[in-house]
RNA sequence: GCCGCUGUAGCUCAACGGUAGAGCAACGCAUUCGUAAUGCGUAGGUUGGAGGUUCGAUUCCUCUCAGCGGCUCCA
């Protein structure tokens, strides 16, 4: 840099002449001095760089602020840094494995002496907060392969020898150091240390090395952090509503459902209400099927072990099923529905006039779950799948996939979820011909681009018969969850021997799709209960009135106004109890009943009834003609309650 | 399955080596009330289960079951 000048090009701002070696902090401040955003890193012809970067060449730079989304992820990454380097300080001897940053946060895993609990993330938090203080500046530094192998292995940090090692291609590393701590990355990271201020570690979990079940288990510390302290607060609140909505909490509160110790874990006992919620979304779902074109059928919970070898779950599904004997003859209770819809199929000779043909179940299935993933609704041992299998010829199969496309978006509309779609190719163990597999994919991949749908690729992620169409959705707080899947099997048809007699008279080979819209009912429920956060649309609403008579003048009343709901087909409950109407009111708003019928001496004597509704509150009297025709169209257009609606007048 | 935490009345929680308590719910009585909690009273528990330490265990230890936060896996 013999006084040798470059032109550096600020990004949207002026340019100028600098020494070459400038580093992107002074070309910042010199360009743009009154940048109020004060930039924490930069980008260098587009890539992220640290603001000690010294350019060597014309260029062009922008500087990133800490609370862009760029930034707070930088932010979050020094945010582990600093986390870990507090973890070495308080227990001597911990060896760091990786910490990147994540959707809205950040973690790292460490490999402690002993574990660590709730109680040391208050200490953890604490020594941060210190190190902050003590204003640190992050130094990136770089060293050949070599020799940063021999500075981990020194510091004893055999996970990042490891990584290391697996560098292999690259001559040089990168190295973060702030005061003793030294860790291994590619940057780039904050100045210095004060820079971070709102930060909150969340929990402490166990996690896999390289998350692979066979390798040794590490402490992993999940935290956050935020360029603004409203931002973090805001998160934390999300946090808490997002408890709030929790269907299990909101499963019990609205008696839906309970898992009982004794039955055992993962399976579903549904109460009253729940079971109601479960035949409405059930009693939806036969009549959109049979819109469609889809035939019911019912296969037996448990079939014949000789069923599950040709199907190939014997071999390819064992460890998820149970098994039981009659008679010396061993059978497996069902984790799919497919072997029997396959045997339906089979029953007699079709034509492929006949094509498409469209079985569908309302199937209970059993899974083994590990005890450890069992959640709620969302991860149960017995559930039912709304589950269909629809046999076609091969030039049939991308029409029918839209057909299916197009169901699930018909039905997500109806709740109110956006979705994305995700193919996911062959995994490992897996059965049928590559040549199958691809021609699979491909018919997967064709009908999506043929009806220009977007999707993202999820390599090995497929079941084990075919690959598969991901729908994830996306609830009211942005959460998202998989539920409808479509998948293209050759191979269960090849197995089960199934065919039709074409044009030409000779027998061929259908094509097979698996499909579920909802996925399984209880996972579908836990969704909607989250979704709605217990405030169902009336269409749904296992109570949708409840009538409150003010005293007991009115019982009489109130019970022939019931009468009358119950015979326009609305569910309706009577609250006759003697308790004061706002004590009643305060119960109903609790169990999110739609509408209230309140029923005084006023109402009475002019055969008309009051109205509140659980969102919009006193909705004044009126008739009661009126109300019933309201309310049973509200139900028949099944509105999702979230649009104001004008009620009556 | 793995790591950590938790398990007390129907629900939400307290007591934490000295033999279990509150609110809500339930039940009874009184109250007959106008849009989110009327008052009084009654009943309710082998402290998840099994074993151990101890004069004594809800409390400490071991095992086991289940739940929670994650990991792996998944509809």
């Amino acid at each position: 840099m013999a006084g040798e000048k470059i032109k550096i090009q600020l990004a949207k701002g002026p340019a100028g002449e600098f020494d070459t070696g400038t580093d992107i902090a002074t070309v910042l401040k010199t360009l743009a001095p009154d940048d109020r955003n004060r930039p924490v890193c930069a980008k260098w012809n587009g890539k992220s760089v640290d603001l000690s970067f010294s350019i060597t060449q014309p260029a062009e730079v922008e500087g990133i602020p800490l609370d862009s989304p760029e930034g707070e992820d930088i932010l979050r990454h020094t945010a582990a840094h600093i986390m870990a380097q507090a973890v070495k300080e308080l227990f001597p001897g911990t060896q760091v494995a990786i910490g990147p940053t994540i959707e809205n946060g950040f973690y790292y895993d460490f490999d402690t002496e002993r574990p660590l609990t709730p109680e040391d993330l208050d200490k953890i938090t604490q020594r941060i907060k210190e190190i902050i203080k003590r204003d640190l500046p992050v130094v990136r530094s770089e060293m050949p392969r070599e020799e940063a192998l021999a500075l981990f292995a020194g510091r004893q940090e055999n996970y990042k020898v490891e990584l290391i090692n697996d560098l292999a291609d690259e001559a040089t590393v990168s190295l973060y150091t702030q005061g003793d701590y030294v860790d291994l990355c590619r940057g780039p990271h904050l100045p210095k240390t004060s820079l971070l201020r709102h930060f909150k570690l969340l929990s402490v979990a166990g996690a896999y090395w390289r998350g692979d079940e066979k390798k040794p288990m590490l402490q992993r510390i999940y935290g956050t952090a935020f360029a603004r302290k409203e931002d973090l607060k805001k998160y934390l609140h999300m946090l808490e509503e997002a408890k709030k909505r929790d269907h299990r909490k909101l499963g019990r509160q609205l008696e839906l459902f309970e898992i009982n110790d004794t039955a055992g874990g993962g399976l579903i006992l549904y109460h009253p209400k729940g079971a109601l919620l479960r035949w409405i979304l059930e009693d939806f779902e036969k009549q959109e099927h049979l819109r469609r074109g889809y035939q019911p059928v019912i296969g037996p919970q448990i079939l014949k072990s000789d069923t599950w070898r040709i199907s190939g779950h014997y071999d390819y599904y064992k460890e998820n099923m149970y098994f039981t004997e009659i008679e010396g003859k061993e059978y497996g209770i069902k984790p799919m529905n497919c072997p029997a819809h396959m045997m339906i199929y089979q029953s007699k000779t079709r034509s492929y006039r006949d094509l498409p043909i469209r079985f569908f179940e309302l199937g209970t299935v059993h899974r083994h779950e590990k005890t450890g993933v069992l959640h709620g609704l969302l991860r149960v041992r017995g559930f039912t799948q709304d589950d269909a299998h629809i046999f076609c010829l091969p030039e049939q199969l991308t029409d029918e996939i839209i057909g299916v496309i197009d169901f699930i978006k018909d039905v997500m509309n109806v709740f109110g979820f956006e979705y994305t779609l995700e193919i996911s190719t062959r995994p490992e163990k897996s059965i049928g011909s590559d040549e199958d597999w691809e021609r699979a994919t491909k018919a997967l991949q064709d009908a999506l681009l043929r009806h220009d749908l977007s999707y993202e690729i999820n390599e090995g992620d497929g079941a084990f018969y075919g690959p598969k169409i991901d729908v994830k959705i996306r609830d009211a707080i942005g959460r998202s969850w998989q539920c409808a899947t479509i998948q293209c099997d050759f191979t269960l048809p090849e197995r089960f021997q199934l065919t039709y007699v074409g044009s030409d008279g000779s027998e061929h080979r259908p094509v097979m799709l698996h499909r579920v819209i909802f996925g399984s009912l209880e996972r579908f429920m836990a969704v909607l209960i989250e979704h709605y956060a217990g405030k169902f649309p009336l269409w749904l609403a296992p109570t949708q009135v409840v009538i409150i008579n003010i005293t007991d003048r009115q019982l009489a009343y109130a019970g022939k106004l019931k009468e009358r709901f119950d015979a326009a087909g609305i569910r309706t409950e009577l609250d006759g109890r003697q308790e004061k109407m706002g004590y009643k009111i305060r119960e109903a708003q609790m169990k999110k009943i739609p509408y209230m019928v309140i029923v005084g001496d006023r109402e009475m004597e002019s055969s008309r009834i009051s109205l509140r509704s659980r969102d919009r509150g006193d909705l004044g009297t009126r008739e009661v003609e009126e109300t019933l025709q309201m309310i049973r169209t509200e139900i028949d257009e099944r509105r999702d309650g979230t649009e104001t609606d004008e009620i009556g007048t």
